[in-house]
DNA sequence: CTGAAAGCGCTTACAG
DNA sequence: CTGAAAGCGCTTACAG
């Protein structure tokens, strides 16, 4: 790497002090009353020299380092990279940079990520917490690191989060159901204790019950995130053959595309055989025969939020919390309509 | 943010210098002879107030900020984003962690997101370069930043690159449609002069006249990445009406998935109506009632291999250039193959 | 209108 | 075995 060329070397150059040059490039001259014309040479032996500020000095010194931590549970999962992409873009514009790591869904690792970027001395972090990450996210708070948690938070945290209704997505996407007569309707989610888990399976039982169905735990499999495809086969068998389900809701992405392998692998048409309704967008819903309900998150207004919230929380312009719920819609027809249904 | 603690805070804890600590806590205390007590004791005290080092400061005295830039066309791409996960592993492996911009393509956007990155003083990058980028890389081998390039590379640059045999996997693809009898055969690309576009539309060539058919040009449609939808609509619609094109090769999974939505539009079945092979895996592939065949990259390879020849390059281990060409196969059936043949 | 100086939190050559 | 000091590239209060 070539050595860089810094504010001494422009100082040098025009024969003034650090001081001026600095000045000057941070657009505080006039208020330093440099002259006109020393900040014009200065300005011009800048450009020519091509000077690029070091932003790691200019953290050290300011204690700010312009960059967020960005940790979701995988960036190769679309929902966290499509999340990742509004954060870049969001980010960027305010000059921030974006560094990312992934937690697997798993405490230990999270919190290893986390240290790892506080070692890089991030101003904040945008966090989607795993499950039993209490601590660490307790931790946080003691030591006023600015935050923000999205997707999930916790009951007994009084952290900021951007999340949506899931309760209510969930309770729509189960009518929607619902609505056409089934009364044997199955669930497939997590093995996990994580708030948005939880208000989907609330969602679902709240939706069976406005239809006078009394919910039934065996309806309600639980696979766990590390071995979920073996756990999904198990799942949909169950369903289709002991508690001859009519139809399945699927908690996430992941999860209804792996179901989906599973029902089509046993041979079942959807939905004539069996019905699905799912969690989360997927490019695979616009291909099927039958187009796949869906509940469409909006990724993008969730991680501008998150940015917003937590610059602000940076800039301490933040009082009390931030607590952000923003609806999700359930998606019954395939975008855009126009081009796949005519002909 | 509470103020976090420095060696200094240990030091005055300890009644020692910085320095001792800085020897201790960077493993340094043998050969600096510190004595095994002080030695202990700091260790003890960094313990306690739960020290962690400050990257900036020690980046800004070694001039090696411990990050790598990741630059892609968009993060948001399954493609992009699965080789970004395998390059956060790896780089946190070594300590490093990864920075990410997209460039949508765009070499005024790549260029702006470069120059951004370089300001936090990354110690690298890996690019997927955009067409019309050979200044702005020419400039970063001028510098002499250590970079390398992934997905594409120019020709006349001498720069270092992990690509696939984008030729080869071409070629594959396109002969396993003329193996099945076809003699016309349409492919759609990006309208873009960089080298793997170009040696796809070669690869495609090439089978055809192995399989002693002449190329003709009105098989070949390329579109914008900017408008590629509308213009995928008129380039199917001439594939199949005008051209009487028996079978498509799709140069990327956005142009197959965009074109497979255009040939469902149109009612025409796949592949008895009309056949179809693509490059690159999508999740969409494993669900159609005819698997798509499409060309899988390595995605974790070439991950792992550009950041250990990026690492490489910043350790001045390098001698000379490294170019690496990965294979990619062609997959013809769904995987894991048993879970969907079967029953 | 301008410059010398301190300091951000580290590392490390040097002196003792 | 240990400490004082310089320096990485900035910013900024202060003196003149």
């Amino acid at each position: 790497m070539k050595k860089r060329v810094s504010l001494k070397d422009i100082a040098d150059v025009v024969g003034v002090s650090t001081s001026l040059v600095s000045y000057v490039l941070n657009n505080k001259g006039k208020e330093n009353r440099v002259s006109e014309e020393t900040a014009k040479r200065i300005r011009e032996v800048a450009r020519e020299l091509n000077y690029q500020p070091n932003q790691i000095a200019r953290s050290l010194k300011s204690q700010r380092s312009q960059s967020i931590g960005l940790i979701v549970a995988d960036i190769s999962n679309p929902f966290f990279s499509n999340m990742a992409r509004t954060i870049e873009d969001e980010a960027h514009s305010r000059n921030y940079t974006v560094i990312f790591g992934s937690s697997d869904e798993n405490s230990t690792k999270l919190k290893k990520v986390l240290d790892f970027l506080t070692t890089r001395q991030v101003d904040g972090f945008i966090i989607a917490p795993t499950e039993g990450c209490e601590e660490t996210v307790r931790e946080l708070m003691k030591n006023k690191t600015p935050f923000v948690l999205i997707d999930r938070y916790f009951e007994s945290l009084s952290a900021n989060y951007v999340i949506i209704d899931n309760f209510q997505a969930s309770r729509d996407a189960v009518s929607h159901l619902l609505e056409k007569g089934y009364t044997r309707v199955g669930l497939v989610s997590y093995r996990s204790e994580l708030i948005h888990f939880r208000n989907r399976v609330r969602g679902y039982e709240e939706a069976l019950k406005n239809a006078g169905i009394t919910p039934d735990a065996k309806y309600v499999k639980e696979v766990s995130y590390d071995t979920f495809e073996t756990e999904m086969k198990k799942a949909v068998r169950e369903l289709i053959f002991e508690d001859k389900a009519e139809a399945i809701f699927f908690c996430t992405n992941t999860l209804a595309i792996e179901g989906l392998k599973q029902i089509f692998g046993l041979g079942r048409k959807v939905p004539e055989e069996i019905d699905v309704v799912a969690f989360d967008q997927s490019i695979a819903y616009d291909f099927f025969e039958y187009f796949i309900p869906h509940i469409s998150q909006p990724i993008k207004e969730i991680g501008q939020e998150a940015v917003r919230v937590l610059l602000e929380q940076i800039n301490g312009e933040n009082e009390g919390d931030a607590r952000i719920c923003l609806k999700a819609k359930l998606k019954s027809h395939p975008a855009p309509a126009d081009e796949l249904k005519t002909a």
